[in-house]
DNA sequence: GCGCACATTTGAACCGGTTCAAGAAACAGT
DNA sequence: ACTGTTTCTTGAACCGGTTCAAATGTGCGC
């Protein structure tokens, strides 16, 4: 045996070990069948006495051009990847779609202490898949510089216009909103994302000071959804949070300390709403007999709760393969593809409780 | 603009626009500083010019030989990555460690339809860190082929000896079973995840013929746990569990059907314990103060719940860091490194209750 | 004007393969 | 024996860079 390190043993010298010419060589690794039975034998014996791993990819990669491999990346540390709820998502149906066409599969963080965008740079891939949460321009600044085809997955649409594929936000909202109009709630509550007025419910104005397209869209969508029954964007109490159990227990303590507390509370993401389902019932709330809530985003655990989680699901398979389609086989994008997001009613949202009729 | 299809600029034609030889265009882009400055700004101009995307990594990775990524290969699909709870925790840490040293990742399935080792023959890394679940023999054997580095994480030991890292079940039991004991628990009960036996309690001996060594080692070492308390391996009610949380809830419910309940709970892995928290909460049994449950693996999630789970917890960063330094610095491993677990105590557990002393 | 140290630049070899036009060998047909 | 096929095999070009010894140029002291 031979250990790596100590082994340089090239194609070259198989070749010149067996006595044939390195091309044939070469053949009898990829395209057997076109090589006498004979030779072929005595090279794979060579190769085998020699210790030979097959070609080296690097070389074969050099001739060939392609990595036959996506690259996944965003602005957070790699552990984002692993960590956050919607990206492990994300990455799952990536994945998946990946498995199906037989790719390879690296995953990219732009946060690199000398060089940010080094790790970008230097991917080995044929094309990368932009996650992006807030760095999302600084993202694809980074990555058109590369010359490879991407595609941005949750882009905010104010920025450049990068191939990208999007979801209608608004559209879905509406939907969540519409669907607690029709149960006959009529005092709602939404749970933000925000990040900021942590301590107190916004106005309808504040809100939509927030940076983030995200938390406009669909606060924008919850309240056209809200409107159909009447309800005015300023009589539905805003609570924010930073998407942590903290913020959001104080934001349904605040919501729920109101005189005439909500049957039904909008969360603008899954996480956000399974935390308000803790609360709930940790002050004995039933859900849904007493208050509904309808998350946003069909991460799993909202399927696997108790009760499962009404929300709006993101159709992650079918971004994820739009992606990875465009990336490997160049199917063009056009520069904001925009999905629809179904809702999903589980057992989380219920008629409104009958004493508030 | 150039697009990157029809744009094949190569180091060369930069060289030949600015008018320098090519071995001075690699210089600016490799060590500018022995460039003379105008020359310099020559070039870039050019490549600027021309829509030169930077030396293709390619070339540049046949001279060097390293590709400064590692890959992380497992036998499961790739969403096991995603979705596999341990996994997960596992692949952040190995993310955490791969940020450190600047290194790339990629994920690699050894599933798939026409070659299963395709993926591993064919992934640009310079090791691999194989996640074994069950079929750990196998993907070490496709994985010595290639003759690359690897570490085998998780590994069983009755297996090949290969350069691995695994981690001492055994005494990490003992540990969450001394620790109940010593809360003054006297009828504690073990849930599994042998996936057998799923309708009724087993026995030591029906235990001990699982293929598991897993499980066989953590049962092991519950039983050596509770011996110091002189309960024997025959007394403590072993229910199986397939990690579902279907069959956790049937393993409870038999468990705490029988005449005496137990007053505690040994679960091998803190999903299913996060489930007999579940179950027992929706049986208004209280944790800790009706029912203590340690867990094992020490998931984020079991941090995060109400009560926080007591559980083994498996030092994840240690594992990683091991393994990634011995990939990417050539650090030696021993064939059977194994490293101690530590019990970390939470709010899972707590005095056995006093109508039972 | 000459020699020498120093700063740049060049040219060619090399990294490890793949591919393809052209050559060689074996065989069939006439 | 001669030509036409078919089946393999060969040699050389090429993929896109990096590297290093050698060549060139530059400035300075005497």
């Amino acid at each position: 045996m031979f250990m790596t390190q100590d082994n340089p043993v090239r194609l070259r010298d198989v070749a010149r070990a067996a006595g044939v010419s390195q091309g044939t060589a070469s053949n009898v690794f990829n395209r057997p069948d076109i090589v006498r039975q004979e030779v072929r034998e005595r090279v794979e014996a060579a190769a085998r006495e020699l210790g030979y791993a097959g070609p080296s990819l690097t070389g074969r990669l050099l001739r060939a051009g392609k990595v036959n491999a996506i690259g996944v990346a965003t602005a957070e540390p790699l552990t984002y990847f692993f960590e956050d709820q919607w990206a492990r998502t994300m990455m799952a149906a990536i994945a998946a779609e990946c498995d199906k066409q037989g790719a390879g599969l690296s995953i990219v963080s732009a946060m690199n202490r000398e060089r940010p965008a080094w790790n970008i740079q230097s991917a080995l891939v044929d094309g990368l898949i932009l996650l992006c949460a807030e760095e999302g321009p600084a993202l694809i600044g980074q990555t058109e510089k590369r010359e490879l085809p991407f595609v941005a997955l949750g882009l905010e649409e104010s920025t450049v216009d990068a191939p990208g594929v999007g979801i209608d936000n608004r559209d879905g909202a509406r939907q969540a909103a519409e669907h607690l109009v029709a149960l006959g709630h009529r005092r709602i509550a939404i749970l933000g994302i925000g990040e900021s007025w942590n301590d107190r419910c916004a106005t309808p104005e504040e809100v939509m000071t927030t940076p983030y397209l995200t938390v406009r869209d669909r606060v924008e969508g919850y309240w056209a959804g809200l409107a159909t029954a009447g309800i005015a964007a300023g009589d539905v109490p805003y609570a924010d949070t930073d998407s942590e159990r903290e913020t959001v227990w104080a934001a349904m303590s605040r919501l729920f300390a109101m005189e005439r507390p909500p049957t039904a509370v909008l969360a603008m993401s899954d996480r956000v709403a399974l935390f308000a389902i803790e609360w709930l019932k940790s002050q004995s709330r039933r859900v849904p007999e007493d208050v509904s809530v309808v998350g946003f985003d069909g991460i799993p655990e909202g399927a696997d709760t108790l009760p499962a989680l009404t929300t709006v699901q993101q159709p992650f398979q079918e971004l994820a393969a739009r992606a990875v389609a465009s990336i490997l086989n160049g199917e063009e994008i056009a520069a904001r593809t925009v999905l629809p997001l179904p809702l999903v009613v589980r057992g989380s949202t219920g008629p409104a409780p009958k004493s508030e009729l």
